[in-house]
DNA sequence: ACACCCAATGCACAGGTGTGCATAAACGCC
DNA sequence: GGCGTTTATGCACACCTGTGCATTGGGTGT
């Protein structure tokens, strides 16, 4: 049933040339004439021919195909993040593979083998954590790698990265709560990201030190970790926020939107209002955070811009021009849910 | 610098034997010797060798490739499809393109250009409407094609669907609220999509009809056309819910959660306790439904078996195995948005 | 008229892998 | 030991495209 499809040969013997002169001639080169150029062309045309990627791959050495690694793509971080990734390869006529690896070592580097089988041109990465044979395996398929908001354990010759900073939009968040009058500010954190936690904690302390602000090691609570980390970070929130309030705090920065959340589900049982009684800030902006009730002040994390930055850092790695890692500036969000305190 | 990958050519100098041995030894052939195929294997493996995919389409006329058309990503619904087709196909072996378009036809046919050139073995598609000459296009690829959740206008031999029941969807929403003693229910619509549109007002009618509960013109309620869908449905829904409302129904069934969420945030803007004085469902069960307040009684859609479903459906298709189109039944969540009339 | 040059095209190979067929070696059988 | 049979391996081609080099033909200059 399913036909050959046709190729430059077929285009060749129907325009009595060789196939070398039909190659050239939809490559638009200078070497064949005009008339000859213009009759091949309406044939391959009228024929239906559409040029053989895989073929063209093989000879060039250029698959124009890149591959993203991500833990899933239900996360809207991650998927915004795609996006962006995505409108840029389209631009630069790309193929972008995305293989989904939920945070599972193997699968991580099932994904790596299948992306180095296919010979894709280059690699992105946007995970929580990498190990380090993973990283020794990027380096074996000498293709350019880059790390999208996560930060490598050691330097390697082909591996860039673009990351956004969570120590500064920790500091941000917290100065707008010393700014609307807080003293007594908590942390409400997780475990089982180990990395951005220590930023933003960091980021944390270092605005209520900057501003001179008193800190209290009850004000920082950590959640224990757990392995279904997307719902849990919710119930992390609903569950802790009243050990934060009883430290006896005005307002609570957290981790992210989703534990933010949770900390607003958790006051809604204990009937603590918000932000009343409590100034709730939370980290992502994500899409949930402006339908919630009330709705989210959080910290903006460009997402899109991210996934654009470490595509167009890829191409240039591909292209072998220089890069150098960066380093993106989140945004505070100012909503309804922080004012001044009572 | 990225020194040729090495090839079974290699593998075959350094074994004195030829290529052709090698590839055989490395796919397990039972015409190469054992001892033979376990020195092939060790040197393999040994000098680091990484079948080249690209040339093994070639020969083999199959990519182990399919494409994927969605609107966005970012949008939740195609990101739990997606997820579910990169599962089923992962398990398979295959790879995914992930491609884009944006609802714009003129994408939508690029994108299908593109997976054509590189020839995948089939193509999935999941886009709020298709016009006719993409369709016409699809035939031309001569390669297996599933619709998810869209209704082909005219069949074609390689095309075929798996879809969700609006209709049965719908009538289960609205068959709750009567349960609950609601006799004045409105429909509030979208006109952007319109065939999904259509069948959720059968539904909602039908149900209707079925329970001998009366209806009426101004109970049903749709939004203009706009542009940027996404965000348009909550201000649609924030807009129009009290024209609902002044119209004197007790209870509403919108086309989707984010609708349903817009006329959450309407309410609150008029006063209008939720669930009390109007019952509110939603369609979709939209991750956000469970932290809007009150959490939003809506009809859960299966989209993870969605892009399962489809998935699995195209490899029947590319094996040349016989299916046929099949329609998932969604289910209804009820939580907090809904309760009997006062 | 002849040498020369340039433009246009074809030949042949390369890229990496899989496989039908031929070939060679080994083995069993009488 | 010759012959037929099985077993193991190599040869050569195919998949489709791009390109260096050779070739051809026509035009130009003297």
């Amino acid at each position: 049933m399913q036909r050959r499809a046709v190729s430059i040969s077929d285009i060749a013997k129907a325009a009595g040339v060789s196939h070398s002169t039909v190659s050239r001639a939809l490559r638009d080169s200078p070497l064949i004439s005009a008339a000859v150029r213009g009759r091949i062309q309406a044939i391959a045309r009228e024929m239906g021919y559409m040029p053989n990627e895989i073929a063209q791959s093989l000879q060039t050495q250029r698959t124009r195909t890149i591959g993203l690694v991500v833990p899933s793509i239900a996360d809207p971080f991650f998927a915004d993040v795609f996006d962006g990734v995505e409108q840029v390869a389209r631009a630069a006529g790309l193929s972008v593979f995305v293989s989904a690896a939920h945070n599972d070592p193997e699968q991580e580097m099932a994904a790596i083998e299948t992306f180095h089988r296919r010979r894709v041109d280059g690699v992105l990465i946007s995970s929580s954590r990498l190990s380090s044979p993973f990283l020794k395996r990027l380096n074996d398929i000498r293709v350019p790698v880059v790390l999208i908001n996560m930060q490598a354990e050691a330097q390697h010759e082909h591996v860039h990265s673009v990351m956004i900073d969570d120590r500064a939009g920790a500091c941000a968040a917290v100065e707008h709560l010393i700014q609307l009058g807080h003293r007594r500010i908590g942390y409400l954190g997780v475990s089982n990201r180990p990395l951005s936690n220590q930023r933003r904690l960091a980021g944390y302390r270092e605005a209520l030190q900057d501003a001179g602000v008193g800190m209290n090691d009850d004000w920082i609570v950590i959640a224990p970790e757990e392995d279904r980390q997307y719902r849990d970070d919710v119930v992390a929130g609903e569950t802790l926020v009243h050990v934060l309030v009883e430290a006896g705090v005005t307002a609570i920065f957290c981790y992210n939107d989703m534990v933010a959340i949770g900390a607003l589900m958790g006051c809604r049982e204990h009937t603590i209002a918000v932000p009343d009684e409590l100034s709730v800030v939370g980290f992502d902006d994500n899409h949930v955070a402006r339908y919630v009730t009330p709705p989210l002040t959080t910290v903006h994390q460009p997402k899109l811009e991210l996934g654009k930055q470490g595509m167009r850092m890829l191409i240039d790695l591909i292209d072998e021009r220089d890069v150098q890692s960066t380093m993106l500036a989140p945004t505070l969000v100012v909503r309804a849910s922080t004012a001044a305190p009572r």
